[in-house]
RNA sequence: GGCGCUGUCGUCUAGUCCGGUCUAGGACACCAGGUUCUCAUCCUGGAGAUCGCGGGUUCAAAUCCCGCCGGCGCUACCA
């Protein structure tokens, strides 16, 4: 039975590159039809907060990483999904292995004090030698101390299923320490035990924890238990090419959904960022992600976050939302750029929502999309509207030649078909001396006028949109400023 | 410093195990042309990689061997 899991530990908000690393989990269980489990790494009581823990369930969610097990309820926050395991709820747990350890001889109290130990470093790295601390049982015995594994040395091989073979010399890494006291165990040790409690069959981790592991598989050793299968994912990378970090810009997940970016683009990315798809396509739907998953395809090397690709997939995955659930998530964006709409106006909103979908990159997008449709009164150049060598009376005898085509239409017929069959002979009858038609004398300073920018949407859709009146209005402000 | 991982277009990568089919393929970005004015979408095309560097083996090396260099990670009573 395969089982795997994702180990965060609730220091920070949930982070791009832990948000990969339970995808290729969470992808590596749904391809063998295995076990995904979510155990909250809260060890660190100074350091792990609630609100992160939260941070990480409510990021799972969202990208639909939901797991298969948990000591809790099912609890309606997240979905129908299990209360997660907590390592600060297994402390009975890891008492029962650390007296064993003790008992055994496989670890003993240490207490030298840190001066001590700070010295005892400093000399070692001034003698070019790996620092590490060995501890003797002759130690004397004061207030506090800490647990130290009994490292028995020798050399440790494991084999990674991305990377092949890996070696350490046991030696190099001294008595190192795994619990604080009885009750309360570190990171490494922690985590050996919660994976054979929890019989994680893969630890899918991040390239970070390769030099942890032969500490790990030493405490399996020490504990008579079996180690699991081992896989590190290389580093999502800034541009810098070091690990991503908050200089590189956001690194958090909600970041990017705050952003506007679909948890399907997201999904889709994560999952192709150090691998590469077999056909020429890269935009994948779920099933085919998990259908071609492997870690024997899994990269090597660390990749870049690019985000350029991230943002191109994201406007594919836009393109690919249907109006009505488009405006859906469009709707929360536009309300915090000072936009409201009743329900009413919402076929009117879908026919903007419609006309900027190829335009977004992102959900926020659609704020400057609206605005244009939003706004009053229209603020730009009256330079803008000249189109070519046109002068400024030219302009507004194009204007006005429009204007008295359209308002000869009824309102109801404002439709982007009729203005078009009505406006454009009148655009193609003006032949330039070189004997070509030059449509941009009429639809430049038509759509200039109804935009207001440079680049727009055609100005046929913007008339259907924006009605009889309020283009014909801005037609005549338009003229006004040419004067 | 020590230990470990890693190195193909700007970026993500295919190819490396089993040397020739690789004048190195694809995707993003970029550039150009086309599609009712601009932009976006869409279509077509283009540029872009002496395969980190230096040796060696071979008729033949991105692919095998040796050396070097670079990048990154770990080096906590954090995870």
């Amino acid at each position: 039975m395969i089982r795997v899991r994702i180990a965060p530990s609730p220091t920070g908000q949930m982070h791009v590159g832990t948000a990969r690393t339970a995808l290729f989990n969470w992808l590596f269980a749904k391809k063998s039809n295995g076990v995904f489990v979510l155990r909250i790494e809260d060890t660190d009581r100074e350091r792990s907060k609630p609100e992160y823990e939260e941070s990480i369930l409510k990021g799972l969610n969202w990208l639909g990483l939901n797991w298969d097990e948990g000591p809790g309820e099912k609890s309606g926050i997240y979905k129908g999904n299990y209360g997660p395991y907590r390592q600060s709820e297994r402390g009975e747990i890891y008492g029962k292995y650390i007296k064993s350890l003790l008992d055994s001889g496989n670890a003993l109290w240490c207490y030298h004090t840190n001066a001590d130990l700070e010295s005892e470093k400093t000399e070692q790295i001034e003698k070019n030698e790996a620092p590490r601390h060995i501890c003797s049982r002759n130690s004397k015995p004061l207030d506090g101390g800490v647990i130290r594994f009994q490292n028995p040395g020798g050399k440790i091989m494991f084999s990674d299923l991305i990377r092949g073979d890996i070696g350490f010399d046991a030696n190099l890494m001294g008595d190192f320490v795994i619990a604080k006291d009885e009750q309360t165990p570190l990171y490494n040790l922690a985590a050996v035990i919660d994976d054979w409690e929890m019989k994680i069959s893969h630890v899918i981790r991040g390239e970070d924890h390769i030099s942890n592991t032969p500490k790990q598989i030493l405490m399996f050793d020490a504990l008579k238990i079996r180690p699991p299968e081992y896989a590190h994912l290389p580093m999502i990378l800034g541009t810098d090419r070091s690990k991503l970090s908050k200089r590189h810009g956001a690194t958090a997940l909600f970041e990017y959904k705050d952003m506007g970016y679909l948890p399907e683009a997201m999904f889709n990315f994560l999952a192709i960022l150090g691998l590469s798809p077999k056909g020429n396509t890269e935009i994948l739907l779920k099933e085919e992600i998990i259908k071609e998953f492997s870690l024997k395809d899994v990269q090597k090397s660390g990749a870049i976050f690019n985000i350029d690709k991230l943002n191109w997939m994201n406007g594919e995955y836009i393109r690919g939302v249907p109006i009505d659930k488009l405006r859906k998530l469009c709707l929360p964006f536009l309300i915090s750029c000072g936009y409201a709409f009743q329900n009413a106006e919402f076929e009117w909103l879908d026919k903007i929502i419609a006309l900027e979908q190829p335009r977004m990159k992102r959900l926020s997008d659609i704020c400057e999309g609206a605005a244009l449709f939003m706004r009053d009164k229209l603020e730009y150049d009256a330079e803008l509207l000249r189109w070519r060598d046109m002068g400024n009376e030219e302009v507004a005898e194009s204007l006005n030649s429009t204007s008295n085509l359209l308002a000869d239409i009824l309102e109801e017929n404002f439709t982007k078909e009729n203005l078009e069959k009505i406006v454009m002979p009148k655009a193609e009858a003006w032949v330039g001396t070189n004997g070509k038609i030059d449509r941009g004398r009429t639809l430049w300073p038509l759509r200039v006028a109804l935009s207001g920018l440079k680049n727009s949407p055609g100005p046929f859709e913007i008339m259907e949109i924006l009605g009889k009146e309020k283009s014909l209005r801005r037609l005549r402000e338009g003229m006004i400023m040419l004067e």
